[in-house]
DNA sequence: GCCAACGTTGGC
DNA sequence: GCCAACGTTGGC
């Protein structure tokens, strides 16, 4: 069982869409590398859910992956923002995850916090500048996470 | 609004 | 294949 980061705007979709939809398809990712993380992930597989561009932006729940391997439907659609005319159902070039609500955490762990305990070689994302919006947190770096926000792993 | 990081595109 | 220009993400 591996720990992820993943990044998601509030105001687009945040935890508490989360909590109210039960699961949901982590769709709309057009970057590879992010698309490559999510191919690692397997069933039972934790997620912490980061709202980015929030004030301040920090981890704020946990998410469980329960379907992988799914191809992502936006890519097909015109109307979606997220079409790739690149794409064809012959030959997908996006895929996702199905995501589980699992909790949200009784506060938030802020960007700022996180850069006071790790440094970019044990958790990426405190690097500056960083953009990729799914990342791999290490089983050391995510007990610590635990750890900071006084929660059960 | 600015800037850092970095992926993508296109000219050559 | 190289590299400059451009676009996007996201923190501050």
């Amino acid at each position: 069982m591996a720990h992820w980061l993943m990044k998601s705007e509030p105001d687009v979709y945040g935890i508490a869409h989360l909590e109210a939809d039960g699961t949901t398809l982590w769709d709309g990712i057009r970057n590879y590398q992010a698309r490559n993380f999510m191919r690692a992930m397997t069933l039972g597989d934790r997620a912490f859910f980061y709202h980015s561009n929030a004030t301040p932006p920090g981890i704020v729940g946990l998410m469980e992956v329960v379907e992988t391997g799914l191809i992502d439907p936006s890519q097909f659609d015109p109307a979606s923002p997220y079409f790739d005319p690149k794409a064809s159902r012959e030959a997908p070039r996006w895929d996702c995850v199905r995501l589980r609500y699992q909790r949200s955490f009784r506060q938030m762990l802020s960007l700022a916090s996180l850069r006071e305990q790790f440094d970019a070689e044990a958790l990426p994302l405190v690097r500056r500048g960083s953009r990729l919006s799914i990342l791999p947190v290490t089983e050391a770096s995510a007990l610590r996470i635990y750890g900071l926000l006084g929660e059960a792993p």
